[in-house]
DNA sequence: CTATACTGCTTAAACGTTTAAACTAAGTAT
DNA sequence: ATACTTAGTTTAAACGTTTAAGCAGTATAG
């Protein structure tokens, strides 16, 4: 069984209350005024007995947590792995804990997840929110937890969010494109209704019209989530139906990494055959035979400012919220090379 | 304001006690003989006002906190994400909370983390250990907090792990390349001291002499953790220098995808020039040109296991440990033929 | 030598739960 | 009429903390 060590049983020790004990182990012996010798007893008794404070109580009492609650749309996708040590390593700093959950992008998991947070008294989150979270987003509202959403964030809802600036992301990577030479840039998108979706396909479809070019049918590739199957099939299609398509933007890193799968199973070069621009940084573009153009996104800054973000509204007597886009860059290299 | 609501509002709103709220809220009515209608109202209540349950002052009351704590060596490592996300599924299914930690294979991060979930009363860890954890994991001993290691273990602590048979992962991949006919096959791996780090290379020299080779330090590539630069010194060394290597077997999948990746840039041909076995699965693989051979480990039943074996040691009145040595599985694809 | 201040400590209530025990009012058995 | 049972509820203590308030005893000031 558990031994576990609680203020009373170091009191018991060294003979006094528990209030002075709890004075001293948090450095607020000269509020209570006591005295050195007692002082040096109840140190040398709590490191004696292993004395670990229970942070339960202490919470219990003060009505914080210092935890901080990230539910992250996936957490085998690297994208979020990477952004949630950068959270963690931010919250540390501030000291606070981080308790991380994956909602794999299913809003009921991600309410359920929510729901064991709150019991847990977290003092806030940060969300990647799973399309359809918008009720449970209002519904945090109403409880006025303090949250920032990180990644994606909605229109219609009310909310602190750190993104970056998707629609010239999509818009800056079709214009470079299209700089080079390409006539017929294809966009392979998922086909929900998450903002950053939206904004990509706008900033896409923005950067051809100022080029002068129609979007039509033929250049669009809107897949299932979550389904490879859907991807491939029309991914294929896209690329085999005589098309003429000369270059083709992924909006997101799992797409990346698909297409260029299916691109070398297809035997088409890239590139020669096909230029390719894509989504996110990803240590499997590492392997491919020809270095990958993709989007950065400033993973560290999103991480750090969402954490930031959040401790302050967390200490504000009153809610706000900060809104913040960061701006991508462009990591131009072979792939997108006009032959 | 955050404005929570506790079991004496509901109390209060009702006009009953707090008991009353807590049998019924409990689903407790029948032993503490509440009445239908009273029952009814505090139900109703409750919804009304959006209670949620404080969990912390729950696990306060009852010394439980039903919350695991997980701590990985590097989340943003996909290996670990994938182990997290089954450890998370399981723990779910046990009514389990998950919080996650990452030590970044350094055990004063791991010791700040072990500190941290114990002071938020974690009832036990699952822990992916870093070098150099022993002394922590035997105070874990000591305080009779319980836990399972994954991944890794260490010989001379007593405790609970789930780990691959590593010494045959390796013996069999290593003995799958000389019975393809390689003759110079090559190892790749860290030069710490961790049990799998020595179990795989155990493996590999085994059936090099089983094969009547002779390991010589022409064959070993024993690089720094975490120095790539370290690893391009010394694996282009290895490749480089005359060896006539013409087959490798990385250990790990930080390695292996760090090798493919030096390969290709040397220009080396797989498996034309040299065969390749590389350790665990990673979507890189998808996108080298190669079909990649691979031991492949079983994470999903790895994460659940050592779920349930926490939560019975949890459960015990008395401590005891349970070992676990799962067999990994040996993917064969081109990449280690014989031309 | 009385009032006041300081020193060094203890007391007790509170945070949100749980739960054994006690209590009241009514019903039933003898 | 008395004792016992049962139903429906309250009381109060406890979990491990924090912290305002209080209480001796000694020291200092006027």
């Amino acid at each position: 069984m558990r031994n576990k060590i609680s203020l009373k049983d170091i009191a018991k020790a060294v003979g006094v209350s528990t209030a002075l004990v709890s004075y001293v182990l948090n450095n607020r012996e000269r509020d209570a005024r006591v005295s050195p010798e007692t002082a040096k007893k109840i140190r040398e008794a709590a490191k004696e007995l292993n004395y670990q404070p229970n942070q339960l109580a202490k919470s219990l009492k003060s009505g914080k947590s210092l935890a901080i609650g990230l539910i992250l749309a996936d957490i085998s996708n690297p994208f979020f792995g990477h952004l949630a040590r950068t959270i963690e390593d931010e919250s540390k700093k501030k000291g606070y804990t981080v308790i991380v959950g994956s909602s794999d992008e299913n809003y009921k998991n991600s309410e359920r997840l929510m729901n064991t947070f709150i019991e847990r008294q977290i003092d806030g989150f940060i969300i990647a929110p799973a399309e359809g979270s918008e009720a449970q987003l209002k519904y945090l509202n109403e409880l006025n937890i303090p949250f920032v959403l990180i990644d994606r964030y909605f229109k219609e809802i009310e909310s602190s969010y750190v993104v970056i600036d998707n629609f010239r992301a999509t818009h800056d990577a079709t214009a470079k494109l299209l700089e080079l030479g390409h006539q017929n840039v294809a966009f392979v998108c998922y086909n929900n209704q998450l903002q950053h979706t939206i904004d990509r396909y706008n900033g896409y479809s923005k950067a051809m019209e100022e080029a002068g070019k129609k979007v039509t049918s033929k250049l669009l590739c809107k897949v299932k989530f979550n389904n490879p199957g859907d991807f491939h099939l029309k991914f294929r299609n896209l690329m085999t139906k005589g098309n003429k398509i000369d270059a083709v933007l992924f909006s997101t890193n799992t797409l990346s990494t698909l297409g260029l799968k299916t691109l070398m199973d297809l035997g088409i070069k890239i590139p020669d055959e096909v230029a390719v621009f894509c989504f996110d940084e990803s240590e499997s573009y590492d392997l491919f035979y020809c270095p990958v153009s993709y989007v950065s996104q400033p993973l560290k800054e999103i991480g750090q400012r969402a954490v930031q973000i959040l401790v302050e509204m967390i200490g504000a007597k009153s809610g706000f919220h900060r809104q913040v886009i960061l701006n991508s860059e462009l990591v131009i290299r072979e792939s997108c090379e006009k032959r």
